[in-house]
RNA sequence: GAGGGUGUAGCUCAGCUGGUAGAGCAGUGGACUGUGGAUCCACGGGUCGCGGGUUCGAGUCCCGUCACCCUCCCCA
């Protein structure tokens, strides 16, 4: 036992009921987004580390602290991807995609990887399934995006809030940005050691501080919504009334920011209030395309955690109508047959190879949640029959091997 | 990167001020040779996370270390 070998801090194996969970969220996932006519594609674990310097920002601290980067044998630095956008987009510019077509819908899953102490929810490889729309700069797009998330949690039946803001441009952010910093320093004395640091680091991050002194002292804090550019304030005025439209509960948070660089305009996040932690977010990243050697393009987006999104989700039991044949005494090749012709009529049916008497082998079936026993003994096996017992109901009936 | 908690049987856990390791559940077999969800009996199973120290003697005390869980930071 001491010499067991164990799976590497933070990456786990998923299994049973998790993998069940794990499983309804990618499918509801993925049949939304097939509803509307979203498209796969499988993007590499490694990339160039450069790709995520560059799109989700230098300074962050996905990119400074989080990252697994390693050197190839060439001596080239490349990384495991901490998550999706970035590959989606070197790969919407690689395969000149913008060239094809006005706009193009696709989505990826798969493992990101982030170096960080893991938690509840929380690992060194974990789970991702987003989307993303290029080509289409209106609030349409992010509407649409918000609208998909909203199904995605309907159907699991989370309740969440959804919250959403507007970053702004180029042309709004600046000037947001240095009254921030002057608001900043004004209230210094009043901000927790983090948000000090914070400050002159990325000081819209600051805003997403949850200290109550902080928050207390942001409430007369310049907001973004209050400084966007017309086309902006146009494009956020235009995304709310889509929302107010519909049916999608949600609420502006004018302090809603997002830890990496890219976004702009649109950001929303799906929050959960017994867990308190943001299990879907996204957001809109017009400069990204470009600034990735694209051309403009814009581009909004969402990713769903889905390790995350799991710890929300009850256990559940799913009736498997599965089949056991339990063979008894020297009928082996007989039975066999018999759960052969059960498969090939397409029920799951395991042949059992618990040892035993008819009464072990029953209480393993019960144990097991099987639904029906297949019990064939010689007597069933000279007249070409089976006997068939519904474990639920306590019934059995005798077939013959045809009326299976 | 910082802080807190926990490591004893497959699982959940007990084990007092140091004195040769325990329960429940699960497993296997039997009571019961072709009928489960119940009962009873028996059996197997542990370098007490790892390393060192104190001691005649350490699961228990001390030091170190590793792992897991949780919180902060950060993020999905």
């Amino acid at each position: 036992m001491s010499d067991e070998i164990r799976s590497v801090r933070g990456f786990h194996d998923i299994l049973g009921n998790d993998l069940k969970k794990f499983r309804r969220i990618t499918n509801v996932v993925r049949r939304i987004l097939k509803l509307y006519n979203f498209e796969e594609i499988i993007l590499p674990v490694v990339e160039y580390a450069e790709l995520f310097q560059r799109s989700i920002g230098e300074v962050t601290d996905i990119v400074q602290k989080e990252m697994f980067t390693f050197q190839d044998k060439k001596g080239r630095w490349l990384a495991l991807r901490p998550e999706g956008t970035a590959g989606t987009v070197r790969a919407y510019i690689q395969h000149r995609m913008y060239a094809e077509r006005p706009y193009r819908k696709l989505f990826y899953e798969g493992p990101m990887f982030r170096y960080e102490r893991p938690q509840a929810g929380r690992y060194r490889q974990f789970h991702q399934i987003g989307a993303e729309i290029f080509g289409v700069g209106d609030p349409e797009a992010d509407f649409e995006i918000i609208e998909i998330v909203y199904k995605i949690l309907k159907e699991l039946n989370i309740t969440v809030v959804i919250e959403i803001n507007s970053l702004g441009c180029l042309k709004c952010r600046p000037a947001y940005r240095e009254e921030l910093v002057t608001f900043l320093n004004e209230v210094e004395e009043n901000l927790c050691e983090v948000c000090k640091e914070r400050k002159d680091k990325n000081p819209l991050r600051v805003l997403d501080c949850k200290v109550e002194t902080c928050r207390e002292t942001f409430k007369s804090s310049p907001k973004v919504i209050d400084y966007l550019c017309e086309e902006c304030k146009e494009h956020f005025e235009r995304l709310q009334s889509f929302l107010n439209s519909s049916d999608i509960p949600y609420r502006i948070n004018p302090s809603l920011v997002r830890g990496l660089d890219y976004y702009s305009r649109t950001v929303f996040e799906a929050v959960s209030d017994d867990l308190s932690t943001t299990i879907i977010a996204g957001g809109r990243y017009d400069y990204l395309v470009e600034q990735l050697g694209g051309p403009p393009t814009p581009a909004t987006g969402f990713a769903v955690g889905i390790e995350r999104t799991a710890l929300l989700l009850p256990d559940v039991e799913e009736d498997v109508e599965s089949y056991i044949v339990i063979p008894f005494g020297e009928v082996k090749e007989y039975a066999m047959k018999v759960a052969d012709i059960l498969r090939s009529k397409g029920y799951t049916v395991e042949f059992s190879y618990r040892r035993g008497g008819l009464r072990k082998q029953l209480e393993y079936a019960d144990k097991m949640g099987f639904r029906y026993a297949v019990i064939i003994g010689e007597d069933e096996m000279k007249e070409g029959k089976v006997t068939l017992k519904d474990m639920r109901e306590g019934v059995q009936v005798t077939k013959n091997i045809e009326e299976l």
